[in-house]
DNA sequence: GGACCGCCTTGACTTAAGTCAAAAAACCGT
DNA sequence: ACGGTTTTTTGACTTAAGTCAAGGCGGTCC
């Protein structure tokens, strides 16, 4: 009789390599949730008592401005972790998380998951390691942001998408393009401006989400330089 | 007979409530480093083989952009460890490091460094409350950068130094205001501009490198707004 | 004291990107 | 296929902030 929820979190990096007993140890605490798509799973100042795994869907995670404008920091799938930070250090979730689509979450409640680290080295090094690359992601998006225009931070992020699905010509948006906006600190407007400047330079053709790559070297250095 | 180096280890917030012994165990790993002023440490990109703690002196955490121009991530003084990512993934540093003054710097060798973590639960959860701490610092860093103007951050800055040095009416400036600006992802002239303008408008006032905050309300005002 | 150097400021100009408004296109459920 | 909503695009305009260039201020080292 197979256990979903452990085929799961056997699965999910962050346990990866712990022996079988350990995972056992880690299912006996999770915590099932469903939520419907565009459901807000907690709000930047929260008081936290855990952090979810994402089973199955998609969620974002992002920051508000005073007058309501977002920036989206990570967009994360199926395996991905989320709210870990205050599991750690402040006790209050540092941003909003949503779901965009239906999604099946995992929930790990916050002294009984200490617990299992504490007595678990390997388990810590894994979340060492969650939180380390987290923060080069973060240097990365810093850099992005104050070093580079906008139509550098999108060719990144082209690239950046076109190894992940593992192709060098096509790639296919997973996100909207307002939200592609959002998650590069721009606006709706002049992502669409920037597109079809894009296009006339001959450096990709847009046909709705799907983009073809039409010269990589060039995108290659738009990212680099981060100027047209 | 004391051991200098054991007593900075001691006051060390990383090291923070580890019992005697354990302290021991960590001095005993401990490389000291000496350097001058505006030595760089490592560089964005070079393998690592272990992190660092100020014992004395300032360091800056940058990055640098295509043509030259840097974005100061972080600066540390006594007591900040830095360099801890690739410590736990990646490798690599993700920035460069230079020091500031002469620095007295304590380096912990990655793979000692690990078997002590991995014997130690408390050591492995001071960690990850530096990185979480860490990571929520990015997550303001990055609200700071696409949902605020320059103004905003400088007065988010001034209010988070008033605090640091525990007035309410007047700040000292730790850095020169060019590297003011780079911290705040912006430039010297467009700092210069800001203040002038900010002592107009009687928020604040201006001597050299000491600030008088006339208004905390406006600047408060203006920190969470991000605009004039 | 005076010449030199780095840091900071000011001015005139350019430019990337945001705002507001409206049209066009894609998407959805019935 | 239809009407209606949402998303995307386009246009005209404004604005924050960067660039380039020139002065000013302040220290310090003979």
């Amino acid at each position: 009789m197979m256990d979903k929820i452990l085929q799961i979190i056997s699965d999910a990096p962050l346990f990866n390599g712990l022996p079988e007993e350990q995972l056992n140890e880690v299912r006996q605490i999770a915590v099932d949730r469903f939520c419907d798509k565009g459901r807000t799973i907690f709000l930047d100042g929260d008081p936290c008592d855990g952090f979810y795994i994402i089973a199955d869907g998609r969620v974002k995670i992002y920051k508000l401005s005073f007058d309501g404008k977002e920036h989206i920091l990570h967009i994360y799938g199926p395996g991905n972790p989320f709210g870990e930070v205050p599991v750690f250090a402040g006790k209050k979730f540092p941003a909003n998380a949503q779901t965009l689509l239906k999604s099946h979450l995992l929930f790990f409640p916050r002294t009984a998951f200490i617990d299992l680290i504490s007595q678990n080295p390997s388990l810590s090094l894994n979340m060492l390691a969650v939180l380390s690359m987290r923060l080069r992601q973060f240097t990365v998006q810093i850099e992005n942001l104050s070093l580079k225009e906008v139509p550098g931070r999108l060719a990144s992020y082209l690239l950046y998408l076109a190894k992940e699905q593992g192709r060098t010509d096509t790639v296919a948006l997973t996100i909207s393009k307002g939200q592609l906006a959002s998650l590069l600190g721009t606006i709706p407007e002049t992502l669409s401006r920037i597109l079809a400047k894009m296009n006339k330079q001959g450096l990709i053709e847009t046909s709705g989400r799907d983009l073809r790559l039409l010269n990589i070297g060039g995108l290659e250095d738009l990212a680099e330089q981060g100027k047209l």
